[in-house]
DNA sequence: TTAGCTCATTTGTATAGTCAAAAGAAACTG
DNA sequence: CAGTTTCTTTTGACTATACAAATGAGCTAA
């Protein structure tokens, strides 16, 4: 294909912002998705910014067109571009919104919506082998659990009241320790790989426990999030979220899958 | 490729089904995803099954392994099948659990949990020029409007409350009539193509009019789901879906997108 | 016996093309 | 000038092929 330097694009600007070159980890239409996303995500091509043709692309990173169509075939599906024939490919309005499904960390949440955040935790410690919230991880006796409880706050007032198990086998490093200044959204997040993940949503009324953490009455409806996280066969964490259930909600898109 | 019926494949019948042909609507490709996805999903190949090999596949459907390849790989990013080198193509043990998010309809939604469904009219008719609740369908206030209720019963029980806005102009053979006996649901998903759709989730204490057709007490928590579908940019239906909050969930699985 | 090596199978990725379909732009015609 | 046709660009789909990576199975040697 293109193999000498002077054979590939000149210019390597669009809109006077440099498409970041390869980084040579893993398969090259995942490298050419994460140098588009990254332009993307980072604002540097708003919404409505025409994405290069195929055939640019395919001359700027030296690669073939299907590995190329391949990349942007892969941002498209997650809508943060969108593609005509003819008309091109142009950066989607939505682009930068998640899903908030796909929220992981409710410090991101929190500054979504303009908020400050702030993190209290309220309890840590070793789950006893006979405690019976044990079964809700699905790992044996013997296996030590973290079980935490914190708050995360925005602008000073109660957003998320959080019930964690973590099992200590799949995420080694964990302790007490540093749960203290970070979530552990955000440190298993950094530090513990994931394959898989469920959520379970409801509504709730407010325990006692519940209503006194986040400021309501008893019974007053919340809405539960409960996400479980694997990696591979192993269970890493439960989280269990609780939000005051009269100002948030929680949102996702869907497309068709033909 | 494989030209003559001589050379393609003998047998097209894996434990003993007959994997359906391609039908020949659309792409190659999603011809291929259907013909599988059927057999899957009508548990044919329970899981566990092993799905023919790539090869095979490409010499039964006589067209090329990289079409092939893309059928498996949708299959695959949607947690029907699972894929690894050497060991073969399976049927995931979650095949058929499609994530609740995408389940459409209450009537699967009560035959997954075995019940017996059950469907009832509460209200229906054109909303006036004037109603305040025109704002939640963007749409202008000549396009007339259908808002109806109905409740959904699993077993005879309150099962869901819907509550629901239809624009005329994108669901023009609309009327109260078939209403009558087919949920919105399913005659909206057989009648009007969609190509995006949002949901938000919350949750909220029964007003007085929700807690008595579900049989609740005033106050007590709900799950709510609100649904808005778009054909293109045109706003077709809202769906506004109340379940009792404290006997039901909404579940889903993610997977990371790296 | 067991640890390590080799081999075969199957999927994963990449290449280099081709033809088709969509749709805006330009040219043409009445 | 309005409507129609043709041209051109860009994505969509498909083919045929190649080599790499993963991994179970079987073989070999200490």
């Amino acid at each position: 294909m293109f193999t000498s330097v002077e054979e590939r694009a000149a210019v390597d600007v669009v809109d006077g912002v440099r498409i970041p070159p390869l980084d040579g980890e893993g398969p090259i239409w995942l490298q050419i998705r994460r140098s588009l996303a990254f332009v993307i995500l980072t604002g540097d091509w708003p919404a409505g910014t025409r994405v290069p043709t195929e055939l640019y692309l395919t001359r700027y990173y030296a690669t073939s067109r299907m590995t190329v169509n391949k990349a942007l075939l892969s941002l498209a599906s997650e809508g943060l571009i969108e593609r005509r024939p003819k008309l091109g490919t142009v950066v989607t309005s939505r682009a930068r919104e998640r899903p908030v499904f796909e929220i992981w960390d409710a410090a991101d949440a929190v500054h979504r919506i303009g908020g400050h955040y702030g993190y209290r935790l309220l309890e840590c410690g070793i789950m006893p082998a006979d405690a019976p919230e044990r079964g809700e991880l699905a790992v044996d006796t013997k296996t030590p659990i973290i079980r935490m409880m914190c708050l995360h706050l925005s602008d000073e007032r109660p957003f998320q009241l959080e019930e964690r198990l973590i099992n200590v086998e799949a995420a080694p490093k964990i302790t007490c320790q540093p749960l203290e200044d970070v979530s552990p959204g955000q440190w298993l997040l950094a530090n513990v790989p994931w394959t898989e993940a469920r959520h379970a949503i409801s509504a709730r009324g407010a325990s006692p426990m519940v209503a006194a953490h986040l400021q309501l009455d008893e019974g007053d409806a919340c809405l539960v999030v409960e996400r479980r996280t694997w990696s591979g066969s192993v269970p890493v964490t439960l989280g269990r979220f609780w939000y005051p259930g009269d100002n948030h909600s929680l949102e996702g898109r869907f497309r068709p899958s033909w």
